[in-house]
DNA sequence: ACCTGAACACCGTTCAAGT
DNA sequence: ACCTGAACACCGTTCAAGT
């Protein structure tokens, strides 16, 4: 019984726990609704006891955003290989399906909080992330620079527009529809 | 002295200096530095003032946000207004402009915390801004539509790209180049 | 009509103390 | 080494009461 998985909460294994509890509170409630207090009473430990494995609130929150980008990373490598890259329209559908599927996540990722309290670990996350991107759009010259920033603002704007219901779904198209008719623009 | 404007905060103009406070200190530290008890401090009220003009926190950051979002919509009906508007290039570095110049409003503006409560009132407002990017962009087929989506979604992904510091500058180029370096490709 | 004073529930965080 | 209990400062919000 002491090595039982559902009771190890109380064993060695509380910070997966709060970070497990964190994300399903996170894509249910949003940012605002990851409450240290909230987290430890899901968990069954006392208000004090996440302060054992996280500084802060942010720091479980970068901790958050860290697996976030993990996650994001992993997603555009396995489609950035599994294909030629003549087009970057496999690796743009797949960014933002992935802030589609992971809305509270993806959210997290970019949000301007985190951002404020310059913290190196989120910095280095989504670094890795964004270094896939560059190496598959590629080119050194400014002009290759400018079309892939230029490509990847496209797609990032796409998904927070999408996210946030800024872009109104014509009549009966659906949201894959929109997706690739926008990636398929010059 | 009873129509002082310095002095008339106590007098029928609380609503009008709480929201210039919050502005204040929306660009200064952000969303989360928005308090109400801090910005009833700030102009000399009792804590539960601020509750005679605004039912609750989220509504003082809706009529910031409605604020931000009719002077971004003044600001690019400016602009289609005084040119042609053969490409969208004045267009969309107006919009990035206006992220850049006020940072905080623009975070709040499209901040999710706001949508979540489903606002109307701020849903209207940035109905309004978009309206004029839609009818300078025009077109009522679906790819004249996908085009302007397509380059509405790039203007504001570089918006806020930039604005969380995620484009990295190449050594000794400025904002501007950048911008109109982006916005010059196809 | 608009503001104050005092209170309530709640949160992040700290710290001494327990096992 | 890891967690508890109790406390502190602070916040959003409410409500009776003041002018």
């Amino acid at each position: 019984m002491s090595t039982s998985p559902s009771l190890s909460y109380h064993h060695g294994d509380l910070r997966r726990a709060l970070l497990e509890a964190a994300l399903v509170i996170l894509e249910r409630e949003g940012e605002a609704g990851v409450q240290l207090r909230d987290l430890a009473r899901a968990v069954h430990v006392s208000p004090a006891a996440p302060y054992r494995h996280f500084d802060s609130r942010a720091a479980l929150l970068e901790a958050l955003a860290v697996i976030g980008f993990q996650r994001f990373s992993r997603k555009l490598e396995d489609v950035a290989a599994s294909g030629p890259a003549e087009t970057g329209m496999p690796l743009g559908h797949a960014y933002v399906r992935f802030a589609l599927d992971n809305p509270g996540l993806f959210r997290l990722m970019f949000s301007s909080q985190l951002r404020k309290d310059n913290r190196p670990g989120l910095r280095m996350a989504a670094d890795a992330a964004f270094a896939t991107l560059r190496h598959v759009m590629g080119g050194n010259t400014q002009g290759q620079r400018n079309a892939a920033i230029s490509q990847w603002a496209r797609v990032h704007g796409l998904a927070v527009l999408l996210l946030d219901r800024h872009i109104a779904l014509p009549d009966g198209q659906d949201v894959e529809q929109l997706i690739a008719g926008v990636l398929a623009q010059p």
